[in-house]
DNA sequence: TTTCAACACGCAAACGTTTTCGAGACCTTT
DNA sequence: AAAGGTCTCGAAAACGTTTGCGTGTTGAAA
């Protein structure tokens, strides 16, 4: 039950000054080359590390980044936390997580808590809370003392900070392109309410598709979502809504979800209503995760490559904490990738 | 752009000395009522929140919770991650999350870097490649140091510490019990290699599942997976084993798979071969994840309450970490729950 | 007026580092 | 032998807190 050695500890059993230590184990030439060689020896054997407390205080930076996210039993934001994780690690940073659950004053209390010592800066994703108050004080705060703040995926056009975030607009215009050009003529869209930025921006994409593409869009099939259909056993009153618009329009032959339970759900419920996949109905989901892939059929879908934006953030943000130039903010735009599969019949 | 407030800035400010100040603003009765207000005041005023590494350092204890895991991109683990931030955070502990993505030197790596100070303890999954080397000397000298760990879900039995497990043989061995008792005769297994400590008992509970409900066992139906399949390219050499074993089996009437891609693999496959499921055949997974529940047909599968586990395991470590008695190292086994869904013909 | 408590506050140490500066010991040079 | 120069090391400050103890001021009691 030995505790953590400490320099003073090593200096004392030594008979030597706590600097003297120090400075042997930085490989000072000021200390004797035999000194040096006595202490680092009895260094190893204690597994001498210095405290990183200690540093933190010191040096005034810990090396650690924090990370706020909605939520992280979700296939997306657990990819980003991995090109986090990852790429922290290789630049010498920790990575502290912290949840919001979707609530604003999770949200505060948590960039309270990390902001008050703990990290250098941010990487967050801010809730849907705060989006619907439209409350960003605690951002500014944070920014103002001179903390600097990542924003990924969910935008704060009037924040101004690093962001990175993917073309969403471009993302699902060009997966509704590709519907058209496949032959369908009735799309209809599975989104959310707008005030979640990344579904609003889908949905432009899908219209912009239509537009370009010169195809009639009709309002009537675009099915927006209450979020709390996402909980996960409010997936039956989703489904009869989408039922109930497959009864209205049977002219639908594509369906365009922007995420990934939304287009499985299109998919399932025609499926059960007799509809064949590809073949009468082809369908696009956003968002490439697990349930794409294992679908039945597979679903083709927009990946947003995850750990490359969690890459990003990291890269913004170190950069900004090691660089003394406050240059103007970025942002980062990063295109996705069509993944065809099954559910499609792109002919690419 | 004014960095954050501090003791010694705000006594100088208001001509008193940095202990009244901290004395005030923690409402000791030694500072009377009038100082106490102007200062309570004045650092409301500046946001004054004490920094957290100088408590860090002056307490011994940082108030953090260190946890590693193999990989993140994995319901499981971010159902536990999410358990165990959300608990912390009730409890006034943050999270600092480290991964090893499955590798010895990696876990090591984290362990030593993150037992410098940063953290008060440890919750960790071991990876699959400490597993393999047996070689558990980082986690003995942690213990030794006097941080306290907590293993979830990888067992390690000669290591003494706290623990909290999954009870993997009464979960397989209860949804393989009730395979046969709803009809089944021939039941496959689809399983890991035996070094992983869970795949290993969930293959016990299915053979004791036979034993005890006196079916015999065939074992030509165990199919042992190398892990390597995991990767999510993989899929393809999975799935034509799995083929293959149906090929020459066609007697098989169910199907266990020790995790969720392993059991959805093996319905697709049967599903495209003409099985009908439940029908023909029935099937149960071990990890209720998102994948089960979108699966078509929904999939009968064992939970584990990964929320319950993070949840536990936090509770064990602060409970050492606050209390010094150094009681018995415990052992918390959690049941699991069979969650039944269109995959099987249970009749309950 | 002296004495003594109560009150209000400041000093200083401690947590574990790093780093600047100064100082003693020894050696070389004149 | 004195002066100067190297080596080798130690003292102390600093990072931002908390806290035990000392101290000065006040008021009241003797």
């Amino acid at each position: 039950m030995k505790k953590k050695a400490t320099l003073k500890e090593i200096a004392n059993e030594l008979g030597v000054s706590i600097s003297t230590v120090s400075k042997a184990l930085k490989g000072s030439t000021e200390i004797s080359e035999e000194t040096t060689e006595k202490i680092t020896a009895f260094a190893k054997l204690l597994h001498y590390r210095p405290n990183n407390i200690a540093l933190s205080l010191k040096n005034r930076r810990t090396k650690t980044i924090g990370v706020i996210i909605p939520e992280i039993v979700h296939h997306f934001f657990s990819e980003v936390i991995q090109g986090i994780e990852t790429f922290a690690n290789e630049k010498g940073y920790n990575v502290l997580i912290a949840l919001s659950n979707e609530s604003f004053d999770k949200e505060v209390f948590n960039i309270d808590t990390l902001a008050s010592g703990s990290i250098d800066g941010f990487i967050l994703s801010v809730s849907k809370g705060t989006l619907k108050n439209q409350d960003f004080h605690h951002l500014y705060e944070t920014i103002n003392q001179g903390m600097p703040i990542v924003l990924f995926d969910r935008q704060i056009p009037e924040i101004s900070c690093d962001k990175v975030i993917v073309d969403d607009f471009q993302g699902s215009r060009r997966a509704v392109e590709a519907l058209i050009g496949a032959g369908c003529k009735h799309i209809a869209l599975i989104t959310t309410e707008d005030y979640v930025d990344v579904g609003f921006k889908r949905t432009q994409g899908y219209l912009d598709a239509h537009t370009r593409q010169g195809i009639a869009q009709n309002p009537d099939l675009i099915l927006r979502v209450n979020d709390q259909f996402f909980s996960e056993d409010a997936l039956v009153p989703l489904q009869s809504r989408i039922k109930e618009m497959f009864l209205l329009h049977p002219e639908i032959d594509g369906i365009f979800g922007v995420n990934e339970v939304y287009a499985l759900s299109g998919m399932k419920v025609a499926q059960r209503m007799g509809y064949k996949i590809p073949d009468d109905l082809q369908v696009v989901g956003f968002t490439d995760g697990v349930l794409s892939k294992h679908a039945y059929p597979s679903l083709t879908s927009v990946k947003q490559h995850g750990q490359n934006i969690g890459r990003e953030a990291v890269q913004m943000l170190i950069r900004r904490l090691e660089s003394e130039s406050d240059g103007p903010f970025e942002t980062k735009v990063l295109q996705t990738e069509l993944v065809q599969r099954e559910s499609t019949r792109f002919e690419n």
